[in-house]
RNA sequence: GGGCGAAUAGCUCAGCGGUUCAGAGCGCCUGCCUUACACGCAGGAUGUCGGGGGUUCGAAUCCCUCUUCGCCCA
């Protein structure tokens, strides 16, 4: 009977809910996780599933291990992207955020988080994550505002946050300032319009090149590099803006590329950041007109005299075309290139960024992030996969400063008050009055950009700035599981805040970064391609056990994980089809094993089978390789691991093995702690079937839990190395009649004959104690042990020089026979040939390592066995 | 323009100096309803490990270079 997760997982969750064993325990070594808080209007999407099913598998694990795991959940206001969303729905009712005032506004957007905040944290239960919810958060949460407030004030009081005057990027749909990392690079065709500006002494042209001619009507000035001989001349003389007729001036600066265009750079100073520093330069005193409107308009006041009337409150881009059309008129355009260049977009709605001038506030990077790169080279923490040190490391180098203040009304609100009289401070409180002056006062109107509170979130949460127990127990965390994308954004910034503010110590040890989902043809899964998938669809077909499978078997450390959202069969089958089986091999297991068995540690060694001492010992490997390699953060490894003991050595041969045995308290004794151990071992993957399964173990008590059970450690007792090897050679007997079966294609309930002759390293003893064993998988009549074989038969030899004789008397065919043996024969030579070519070869001998080199004769003496076994049968055979 | 990474079976990916190391899952082919599982069992086929050069006793594995693709930063 097939796995049906559909009616086992909410109760389990529930189960686990209502035991309280997702609250860190008392007492034990903290471990502990900051989840990377989702945006409060999320809904979740592979992606989220993939970044929390990875910790929600550490954090298992180390709970498991005994740790007192701390997994902080919680939501982020996400200024932007809540304000965006808001704003969709007023927008469907015909109104905009002005209509109803930022009072309201503020309102109705609390109003909107309240309803739907919760939703993605419903969906992460949904998958499985065994977060602390007792401790959940949200960037919004009074107390979070308070330390918002008092960061942004200890920065204030400390002359790290000033207010810079320049050139930002502005994104003219959410009206808002962006920091440099919100503003992210596109690659776009373009063009470069070569553009002629008359001399104002009617002496000629200069031609200009540029990307956005709408901004020439922000121009104060031409400049070329002092080294080009081309323009010499025409240092000090003025030229017109075309269209417009304001005289400016040309001068010389060094930034200029020469090559670039024509070596004559159009200076704009309010709309773009390199033109500001040279107009800072070059003509310091010269104001710098701002030509468009907030929302990416020509302006129609203010600078309005540069702008054409025809043009003004045009968009910009109906502005360039309009613009171009009148130069070709006017015969000012020179030509059109194509242009491959980067075009920056808002990151939250895609819209192109316009670099402009204004004041807004910044926080001086450098003193904070200098520390930390010191403390990153010196090992203070890790960043894995160890390929981001580069990016990591140059970020950190040519760090900028931060422009944190955003013009939005959903955010924590900057804290500045200024007051009649020209008195500016930052404010824990709300003052009534200057505290100078006695005046008046007012609020800084603009919020903070929403990572100025998000990078607090590894001690914020925990009660800062006040010293309370959760902070002293749970900081510094240990792992922070995110993706590359943010790295930037948060991960660096939190490293920050969080040696600046707690004392020099750092929030987390390791910085994990996954990858990211993809389509099959490696597109980011994404809304507006609609080739996303609901991860929540995938735990209606196959469960959200089969969904983490997937997630954590398919994503080695640091790639992407390929899935096909046309294909949910293909894509989470694997998942599906694995726990089917554990599921079908508890059932087997399970129906054998009374109300008691006895502990593996109670049985009689001496009562134990080569099967038995076989399958203890694969179970303390895989017990120590899943344990390193989830501690390696490898948890795609230790899936798979786990997966091959479960199927390939439980399954396939142990259960086989053990059939005839059910009665022997010492097989069920065996059976159950291979099943436990799996059980366990798999349980951080997926934690309901086998907290499911495990529940039906004998000797339950009654409020025990697999999430809260002890993680195997290996038994060195049960290591028997000679038990691999001797029942890997009762495998490879019955893989080889097996083969010759099909080969000579024989019906499958057909018995027969067959003779193990047993020489090079093995003994016929080891055949003999699971004689039984192959008789009954090998499909067996008889098997004999001694003598030689009689009769016509199918040869198999093994890789010392053993033998497995299949008796087929009247089925083989001897010409076939001969040419299975002799391409056998052949290949065994080959392989002989070049291995003795190696150990002749003295540069060989004397420079490989001593081991490698006593490997290989062992391995020559081995196959010359072989070979010499299979040149006798081809000889006995009469092959010629 | 600078940096990082990837290129291995039809697909998704492991392996990252020692040659029964060319692997796994899915797919494919041939048999099987063998009393836990057809979401299964048994047996198979498939790759000059992107091209070229080099280092080494030995290279899918290290170095250089080229090609293609992806990411980050300017």
């Amino acid at each position: 009977m097939a796995y049906d997760p559909r009616p086992v997982e909410p109760v389990i969750y529930k189960r686990w809910l209502d035991a309280g064993v997702f609250q860190p325990r008392p007492d034990g070594d903290p471990y502990v996780i900051v989840i990377p808080p989702p945006n409060v209007t999320d809904v979740l999407h592979v992606g989220h599933a993939l970044n929390n099913v990875i910790q929600d598998v550490l954090i298992r694990f180390e709970r498991m291990r005994g740790r007192a795991a701390e997994w902080l959940p919680g939501t982020d206001h996400a200024g932007i992207a809540t304000q965006n969303v808001v704003e969709k729905r007023l927008a469907a009712e015909g109104k905009t955020r002005f209509d109803l005032g930022r009072e309201a506004f503020v309102a109705r957007t609390w109003e909107y988080v309240r309803k739907t905040g919760s939703t993605i944290i419903e969906q992460l239960k949904i998958i499985g994550c065994s977060c602390d919810w007792s401790r959940q958060r949200f960037t919004f949460d009074p107390e979070y505002v308070a330390a918002v407030r008092e960061v942004f004030v200890r920065l204030w009081d400390e002359g790290l946050i000033y207010r810079g005057h320049r050139v930002i990027h502005w994104c003219p749909h959410c009206l808002t300032a962006l920091s440099d990392e919100e503003a992210e690079h596109h690659e776009t065709q373009g063009n470069l319009y070569h553009i002629k500006y008359p001399l104002e002494d009617g002496s000629g042209f200069v031609t200009v090149a540029t990307t956005r001619p709408e901004t020439m009507f922000g121009d104060i000035g031409l400049v070329f590099n002092p080294k080009d001989g081309r323009y010499k001349s025409l240092k000090g003389k003025r030229v017109k803006i075309p269209l417009a007729g304001v005289a400016i001036p040309i001068a010389t600066d060094e930034a200029v590329d020469q090559a670039f265009g024509t070596g004559m750079l159009k200076v704009t100073p309010a709309h773009d950041a390199n033109d500001f520093d040279i107009a800072n330069r070059v003509w310091p005193k010269e104001a710098k007109p701002l030509i468009m409107t907030e929302d990416a308009k020509m302006a129609g006041t203010g600078d309005a005299g540069r702008v054409p009337p025809e043009l003004q409150g045009l968009d910009r881009f109906d502005a360039r075309k309009k613009i171009v059309k009148q130069l070709e008129r006017d015969g000012l355009l020179v030509n059109v290139e194509q242009h491959q260049h980067s075009v920056r977009r808002c990151y939250r709605c895609d819209t192109v960024v316009e670099p402009r001038l204004s004041d807004q506030w910044f926080v001086k990077m450098k003193p904070l992030a200098e520390p930390v790169l010191v403390e990153y080279r010196k090992g203070s923490f890790a960043i894995i996969p160890e390929r981001w040190r580069a990016t990591f490391e140059n970020w950190m180098e040519n760090i900028r400063d931060w422009n944190i203040s955003r013009q939005l009304w959903w955010g924590h609100r900057v804290p500045v008050f200024t007051c009649a009289n020209g008195h500016q401070w930052a404010d824990r409180e709300d003052p009534k009055q200057c505290p100078t002056c006695g005046a008046s006062v007012e609020q800084d109107p603009d919020v903070l950009d929403t990572w100025f509170s998000s990078w607090l979130w590894p001690f914020a949460t925990f009660g800062w700035p006040h010293d309370t127990p959760d902070l002293r127990r749970f900081y510094p965390g240990h792992t922070l599981v995110t993706a590359p994308e943010i790295l930037f954004f948060w991960v660096a910034r939190m490293l920050m805040s969080g040696y600046h503010y707690m004392g020099q110590r750092l929030p987390f040890r390791t910085v994990y970064l996954h990858g990211t989902v993809r389509d099959t043809k490696h597109r980011k899964m994404s809304k507006s391609l609609g080739n996303g998938i609901d991860p929540l669809d995938v735990v209606k077909l196959f469960g959200a056990d089969a969904l983490r499978w997937t997630l954590i078997a398919g994503s080695s450390l640091g790639a992407d994980v390929m899935l096909d959202p046309n294909d949910f069969e293909t894509t989470f089958a694997p998942g599906r089809n694995f726990a089917n089986k554990l599921w079908n091999i508890a059932q087997f297991v399970l129906g054998q094993l009374p109300t008691s068995v006895p502990a593996i540690g109670a049985i009689d060694r001496r009562s134990l089978t080569l099967a038995d001492r076989w399958i203890l010992s694969r179970a303390q490997a895989v017990i120590r390789e899943a344990t390193a390699s989830l501690e390696q953060f490898r948890l795609d490894e230790a899936a798979k691991r786990c997966f091959e003991f479960v199927w390939n050595e439980l399954a396939d041969w142990y259960v086989e093995a053990v059939k005839p045995r059910l009665d022997d308290p010492a097989a069920k004794g065996v059976l159950a702690y291979c099943l436990d151990l799996s059980l366990r071992l798999l349980h951080p993957i997926v934690p309901f079937i086998t907290e499911e399964l495990w529940q039906k173990l004998p000797g339950r008590k009654p409020n025990e839990l697999l999430v809260t059970a002890q993680w195997p450690a290996p038994r060195p007792q049960l290591d028997d190395p000679r038990a691999d090897q001797e029942f890997g050679r009762v495998k490879t007997a019955i893989e080889h009649i097996r083969s010759i079966r099909a080969e000579y294609r024989v019906a499958p309930k057909t018995r027969l004959k067959a003779t193990i002759v047993a020489r090079g390293n093995d003994k016929a003893t080891t055949f003999d104690g699971e004689r039984d064993t192959i008789v009954r998988l090998a499909q067996l009549e008889s098997l004999a042990l001694d003598g030689v074989p009689q009769g016509v038969g199918a040869h198999a030899v093994f890789g010392d020089g053993s033998e497995v004789v299949v008796a087929l008397e009247g089925v083989v065919d001897l010409k076939h026979e001969c040419r299975r043996l002799s391409e056998e024969f052949e290949r065994i030579d080959k392989q002989l040939t070049s291995l003795a070519a190696r150990l002749t070869n003295d540069s060989f001998v004397s420079r490989a390592p001593q081991e490698v080199v006593a490997k290989e004769r062992e391995k020559e003496k081995a196959w010359r066995d072989q070979r010499d076994v299979l040149a006798g049968k081809l000889k006995s055979l009469g092959c010629s």
